[in-house]
Parts: structure tokens; sequence; C-alpha cells
DNA sequence: AGCACCGTTGTGAGCGTTCACAACGCAAAA
DNA sequence: TTTTGCGTTGTGAACGCTCACAACGGTGCT
């Protein structure tokens, strides 16, 4: 009758508390029917169904992962792959942007929606440690899918690796256009909106201060802009390049408002930049945004909190990587998916950081 | 001769690609042995040693989770719990605060050390759902270790569960002093410490804004302050307690600075209360530093880009959870731990957020 | 020489779950 | 009535690994 079930306290070896064997036991069916009814599967009576779900209530019974991944079903476990260099980098320096946690929190709850899980991992830059570490997390955890950011996003052994063993993936911020999952935020479109939105307030001279070229995203940005810019029949001679840092930021700053015709406006790719710009003018006695508006990019927590607070193009983070998780779970369920890439937009954040020049001579505080 | 081996490619059923099985076959060994050398038992000579070790690193070997904690052996996991409403609320409100950051990376980067992962998950404040949720996460997950974040570090029902299964946790800033596992960042010491500071600049008039008094470590920063203003022989009627949010902190702050004799300086519990208290100064038309000094706790990264900078109590909420990680792996190899609660120290970041009073005279900018 | 002992290696079973497949029962079709 | 078929349930094996235990060989003791 009671084929095995354990008695007493488990001693020694700490194994599962209540098992399958335990609801079988306690519902009267078999196993395997068991089975299909925590995976929902069809073909089971609905009497059955409540019958045996009114045990695994009773029991509080949870199946095991680990067990469920031995014998060749769903993980349920969805990899965040990040590069681990960068993200350290920026962790350490504190700098304020919080894109971590929104994946993080993005990610996890969209997961947790469809009773999968969100596990945050970092990889190594170097090509000959990736497929080492790559390997070891695959093998290790055995998730049913994988979000690559950027860089990895464009990396061909990592997208080599996942297809060779057929693990479905989503890249974000992708340079390929095509073929499996992808997911941009519309970056091109964003920054076109907030060069209209800066020509919209009068300004003629615009200046760009674009993204490092190892990033898909930073070419995008800069396109959005020359195509903005070109279509208002305006001069684009006002562009300098950044790495993302602060400090590469005062120097982009620094060549753009030593002109001798200087911007009235600057763009920035990312809030550091932006941050570093500000500072840059006001050594120069420059006031934002009276002397100077500016706009970033990301809308990190930082940008609310100075003065004046930053107008700037929000990157929805946390959407896009909930959009990637559902994606690799449709995916996962042989659903067709729809066409690639999937845009998720930003929006534009006005705050107090951009000058309305059509409303000149009111220019005091 | 070829023990079962998988001969092709894995069709189907996506298994392990390379098992401890093609390990036993390319080494010669037996697959007892190989399990030795993974877990690196003792008593196994070291020509086999260095024999499976060639065949594992030749094959790219690595063990898979799943099948080890069937097993019963280490899971290798250790769970980082928070409370659902706060975390969400706080990623939500985007205020800049970094702790999850922090606990995340600080976390997993000493878990790789001792090749475990770190897994953040969350829970929820309800009582009903917290055994739910955290019995699920047990059973699914079986981590070695979980980390107790406040307000779950003093949640009796939840170390009660535990304790009945036997698995090993850390409280971090919790009310217990003794027992299990348990961090604090020794909060009561610094508020000292920046009393102390405030004092040393000759500030007398020092105001105090507190923290709600649901977690442990409001009452001990203030405890901190209450000894150090006593110590000096000044005056504590300058305390008002707060939530935490920039709200709270905006009234509390009002309260102290509308009094017949305001303060002079202001620590404030967190950074949210203390920009909330710059916030309202500004409207007073108080100018910080010379007007009103400011300390703050947490020191997170939006301080360092406001004007001024903000002196604050840096938390070193990494140090504390990567210190968590060290301990809980200890104790589940059975060595001896420290005596609790350890406490990993903060440091005063001096930035410009408070004016030197004894130099009295050289007010203006 | 005989014995106990320890370091080293191998063997069989079992962990909790799902897979493939077999077996059952009942309704519709021949 | 017999056949075909499908919906439903159960059975045995397998997943990859570690546990307990057995077996082997050598050393040191009596």
């Amino acid at each position: 009758m009671c084929k095995g079930v354990p008695g007493g306290i488990d001693v020694g070896r700490r194994r599962q508390s209540v098992t399958i064997k335990h609801v079988e036991a306690d519902s009267g069916v078999s196993l395997q029917t068991v089975s299909r009814v925590i995976n929902d599967e069809p073909n089971v009576r609905p009497e059955m169904k409540r019958r045996v779900q009114a045990s695994i209530d009773k029991l509080g019974y949870v199946p095991s992962i680990a067990a469920q991944r031995m014998s060749g079903s769903k993980s349920y476990l969805i990899l965040a792959l990040n590069d681990r260099e960068r993200t350290i980098e920026a962790w350490k320096a504190r700098e304020g942007s919080d894109w971590v946690d929104q994946m993080l929190l993005g990610g996890m709850l969209k997961c947790a929606e469809y009773g999968y899980r969100l596990i945050f991992e970092l990889v190594d830059t170097h090509a000959d440690n990736i497929e080492r570490e790559l390997n070891a997390a695959i093998a290790a955890l055995q998730p049913d899918g994988v979000i690559l950011t950027p860089p990895h996003s464009d990396n061909a052994l990592i997208t080599g690796l996942l297809e060779k063993r057929r693990i479905a993936f989503a890249r974000i911020g992708s340079r390929a256009e095509g073929g499996a999952i992808s997911l941009t935020m519309g970056d091109s479109r964003m920054a076109g909106v907030a060069t209209r939105h800066l020509v919209a307030k009068g300004h003629r001279r615009i200046g760009f201060i674009a993204g490092p070229r190892e990033y898909a995203v930073s070419d995008r940005r800069k396109t959005g802009w020359l195509e903005a810019m070109a279509e208002a029949g305006l001069d684009t001679d006002l562009c300098e390049r950044g790495d993302f840092s602060y400090a590469s930021g005062e120097e982009a700053a620094h060549r753009l408002l030593s002109q001798a015709s200087p911007p009235t406006a600057i763009i920035a790719s990312n809030d550091q930049m932006a941050l570093a710009t500000m500072a840059v003018a006001r050594s120069m006695e420059l006031t934002v945004p009276q002397d100077l508006s500016l706009v970033s990019f990301d809308n990190s927590p930082v940008v609310r909190f100075v003065q004046p607070p930053l107008t700037a193009i929000d990157q929805p983070v946390a959407d896009t990587v909930g959009a990637a998780v559902e994606l690799l779970i449709l995916s996962n369920r042989g659903e067709d998916l729809p066409p690639m890439p999937v845009v998720i937009e930003g929006s534009l954040i006005e705050r107090d950081s951009v000058a309305d020049l059509t409303q000149a001579g009111s220019s005091g505080v």
C-alpha cells in the first residue's frame, strides 16, 4: 500500500520533505497522473484533477526543480547574461545607473507570472573564458532560455554555442536585425524625438555626444539625431564621441562648448555624459538651461535629483527584459513569435533642462 | 567497454551533453572516483586525480547541479530573501537607492569565489503567503543557505520554517543579537561618528530624523546619536521620526526647521530623507551647508550628484552580504563561526554638506 | 606467518520526476 | 455483435549523480 513513502522525520541526508509519492499515497492516484496535474497536461478527468490538487494543497507539495530537470522536463530557469567586467565596473563606480535593478526586477516579475525564475549571471568578456563559463552555467543550470545584453548580444561565439545546444536566446540591443528573438528600445526613433523636441523649442545649433562604437545603440542613437537634423535642415557638424563614462563626457562637452559657434543645446547618449556636460557648462559659467539646454538618454535615478532636473529619454529596460522573458517562454512552447526585432519604445520625460527659445526675452530666473 | 555512453548527437529530449559517464569512459576510472575528484574528496591518489582532471578539462565537463542535488549533495545555491512589497516599491520609485545592486553583486561575487550561486528571491510580507512562498522556493531550489534582510530578518515564521528544515540562514540588520548567524553594519556606532563629526565642526544644535520603528536599524541609529549627544553634553530635543520616504523627510525637516531655535545641522537616517531636507531648506531660503549642515545614512549614488554633494555614512551592503555568504558556507561545512553578531562597519564619507563653524566669519562662497 | 588496519578503488541502490509505451474502458462506426 | 478509435490511467525505465558499503592491496604489528 504505502509504496516506500518516507515515514519519519528525514534524518541525516537532507531530502525533500513532501514528494510526489506522498501525493500519490494521499490522493490514491498514480504517480504519473499527479505529474500530469502538476504540469497541467490535457486528458485528465476534472474530478481526478480536483482530487490531486486537493492533496497537493493539503500537503503543501511543490515539485523539485532538480528532479524535474533530471527527467528531461523544463528547468523553468531563465538566465540573464551580462558582461562581467562592465557590470562590476558600473557597480563599483556607483554612478547611479540602475539597469541591473531594472533588468533583475523587470525580468523576475515577468518570470514569476509564468512560474519561471530569473537567474542573473555574469560572463567574462574574453573569448576563451566565455566558452568555459557559459558552458559551466548552462551545464549546471540547464536554463530554458538566455537573455543576452550588450555587448554579448552581438557575440557570435555565444550565439553559436547557444544554437548548438538548442537553447532559445533573446538579444537585447543587438546589431543583427533578423533571425532569432531580438529586442531593441527604438533608439533611433527616440533620438529623433529628442532632437525634434529641441527644434520645436527653437534650438538650431544642437550638439550630439555619441556613445562608443562597440555598442549598437550608439550608432542607432546618432542616426536618429542625424536624420532629424537633416529633416529640419540643420547643420550636423556638432558631434563628438565619448565612451559612456563621465570623463569622456567632460572631454566631449569641452570640445563642443569651446567652438566658435557653440551649441545652444546638447543631446548626450547617456546620463553620465550629460552630467559631465552639466559640470563643464557650470565651470564655463554657463547656466543650464538658460545658456545651454540638455537632453540625456537612460533617465537613471540621478538625473531627477540634480539641479536642474534633466529632461531625458527614458529607456524601458524593465519592460524590455520582461518582453524578452515572455518571448523566450513562448518560443519554448513552440508558439509563433511576432516579427523581429520587437521594439519597446521609450519616452521623453520633460523636466527643467531645456529652455524655450521661442519665448525669447524672458530669460532671467 | 563503452558503458552506455551516449553515442551520437542528443536528439529530442535535451540532455546534458557531457556527463560523468563520458569522463569515466575517457579517463578509464570508475564513476565514483570521478565524483570524488569533482568534490575534492580526500583519499584519491594524486595520479588518479590528475588523470581524471585531464579528462574533465578535455571534455569540458561540468556537473549538473540538478543531478547533484538529486542525490543528496549540496545545491550550491544561496537564496537572498527580500520583502516583495518593499523591493518592488523601491524599484518603481527609482529614487536612486542601489541596495539591490549592492546585495546582488556583493553576494554573487563572494558566492562565485566558493563555487556557489546567489539567487535573488522576493517573498511576500503577509503571513499566510510567506509560508507558501518560502516553502515553494525551498522545495524548488533546495538552497544550502538563506540570507534574510529586514524586515524578514526578525520574522519568527520564517526563521522557524528554516530551522525546521535545518537550512542555515543569516540575518542582516536583525534585532536579535545572539543565536544563529547574524550581521549588522554598526549603525549605532556610525551614528555616533556622524554626530561627533558635526560636534567637532562646532555644531551644537544637531537635529536627527529617525527611521520607522519596524526597522531595527532605526532605533540603533537613533541610540548612537543620543549617546554621542549626551557625551558632548548637548540637548537631544531635536528629534523627529520619518518612514524613510521622501515625503516623510519633508515633514520631519519642516518641523525641525521651523522651531524657535532651529538646528544648524541635521542627520537623516537615510538619503531620501536627507534629500527632502535639502529641498525644504532651499524652500526656506537656507543654503546648505552655510545655513544648514547635512549628514545622511546609506550613501547611495544620488547623494554624490546633488549640489552640494552630501557627506554621508556609507553602508557597506555589498561587504555585509558577502560576509553573510561566507558565514553560511562555513556553517554548511561545519566549521566554527565567529561570535555573533558580526559587524561590518561603514565609514563617514566627507563631501560638501557640512560647514565648519569653528572657522567662523569666512561664511560667503 | 598471521592478523588487523587503513588508504584507495569499485559496485549497487536510490534520489524525485518525467518519458515512452502499454493497458484499460467506453463510445461511435461497421 | 465486432471493430476501431480515442480519452484516460498506470507501468517500467531513465535522467546524472552521490550515498553506503564491499573489495582490494599494501603496511605494520604481534
